[in-house]
DNA sequence: GTCTATAGCGCGATAGAC
DNA sequence: GTCTATCGCGCTATAGAC
C-alpha cells in the first residue's frame, strides 16, 4: 500500500507536521520525531539546520500561493463578485493537498510560533486576505463576519464533529458555503444596518 | 491606579495566564514568571505544586458554569427557543470576568495542553453544548454552523480586527447576534435543505 | 512566605567516524 | 546519509535556612 520510503526529507517533514500539530511544537522534541522514523537526532540535522528550519520548509508554498490572491485581489474592483471570488480561491487553496494541514498546524500553535518570521508573515497575509472582503473602516459586524468568513472555512477542516462521517470534498463544500453566506451577511448589513 | 498588592497567588495566576497567552505554556518558563513578580522560582512553589497545578486552577470556575448550561439545557424542551437562549447564556458567561482570558489561553495552548485532565473536560463540555444546539445526526452543514455559533462566540474576543476601536460590550453584542444568526440560518436549512 | 542552592533531566545542536 | 558520543544549557522541582 501507498509509497514505500519517500526520500527522508519528506518523511521528516510529515511526521513533524503530525507531530507538531497533535502535541505541540515544542511539546515535540527531535528524538521522538527520529524515532518515530526510525532514525537517529543527528541524521535530521543533515537535512534542517535547525528545528525551526523544518518548520520554515512548510511554509514556503503556503506564503507564495496566499500571496499571490492578495495580489490578484488587489487589481479587482471592489465589488460583490471580486470578494466571492477571493473566498473560492481560498476555498481552492485550503482543499489543496497539505494547505489544511499547514494552517491547522499554524493554528494550534501561534503562541509558540511567535517571532518566527515565516509564520507572522502567513499572520499579516491572512488579514491583507480580509481586506479584500471588507474595509478596516466598516462596522464592527462586518470586519467580524468578513473575519468569520475566513475562520469558518479553517474551522470547518479543523472542528471536527465526527471526523469518519463525511468526505473532504462535502466538507470543502460546507466550508465555503458557509463562508459565502457569512460574506453576503456582512454586506446585507451595512447597505442596510438598520434591518438588523 | 488599580489594586496594589493583591494577594501573591492571584497575582501569580494573573501573570501566568498573560505569559501563557502570549508566549505559550511551553515556551513559558516558571523564572519568567517569578522575575515578572519579583520573586523567585521558589516562592511559586510555595503557593502552587507544579507548573501544571497553575493551569488546573484557570479552569475550576470555568468547568463548573460549562456544565451549569449543558446541564439546564438538557432540562429543556429542543426548541428553538431553547437553543437561542443556551447562546444567551454561553455569551453572558463569556463577557465575565477572566472568563475570556481562559479560553482564549485554553484555545491557543490546546496541543501542549493535550492529556491534561481539566482541559480535557473543558473540550469535552463544549461538544456537549453544541449538541445542545443541533442533533450529531443532523446533515453536515447544520453540524458546522452549530459549532461555528459557538466558536464564533470566541473568535470574536481573540481576533482582532482593532484592538481599541470598539468597547467590550459592543463587541459581546455582536457576537451573540452573529451567533444567533448562524443558528437560525442552520435550523432554517434544517427545515428546508432545498432552499440551499 | 520567601530565600539560596542544587539535583536531575532532556533538550537542541555539533564533531567526527564510517 | 546516517551513526555514536558528547557538550552546554535551561528547565521543573526540591531541600533546608531564615
Amino acid at each position: 500500500m501507498g509509497e514505500r520510503h519517500a526520500d527522508t526529507r519528506s518523511r521528516i517533514q510529515d511526521v513533524a507536521l503530525e507531530l507538531f500539530t497533535e502535541h505541540g511544537y515544542e511539546a515535540t522534541s527531535l528524538r521522538e520525531i527520529a524515532e518515530r522514523l526510525g532514525v537517529t537526532k543527528a541524521a535530521l540535522y543533515y537535512h534542517f539546520k535547525t528545528k525551526e528550519d523544518i518548520v520554515a520548509s512548510f511554509m514556503e508554498d503556503r506564503v507564495a500561493a496566499l500571496e499571490e490572491i492578495v495580489a490578484w485581489g488587489r487589481t479587482q474592483p471592489k465589488t460583490d463578485a471580486t470578494r466571492r471570488e477571493v473566498l473560492h480561491r481560498y476555498a481552492e487553496l485550503l482543499a489543496r493537498s497539505n494547505s489544511h494541514r499547514v494552517m491547522r498546524f499554524l493554528e494550534r500553535n501561534q503562541t509558540a510560533l511567535r517571532g518566527h518570521p515565516r509564520s507572522e508573515r502567513i499572520r499579516d497575509i491572512m488579514f491583507l486576505v480580509i481586506d479584500l472582503l471588507s474595509d478596516r473602516g466598516d462596522p464592527l459586524p462586518v470586519r467580524l463576519k468578513s473575519t468569520l468568513a475566513i475562520f469558518a472555512m479553517h474551522a470547518t477542516w479543523f472542528i471536527d464533529p465526527d471526523p469518519t462521517a463525511y468526505t473532504d470534498e462535502e466538507r470543502s463544500k460546507s466550508a465555503l458555503q458557509i463562508a459565502l453566506e457569512l460574506l453576503d451577511s456582512a454586506h446585507a448589513e451595512r447597505a442596510d444596518p438598520a434591518s438588523r
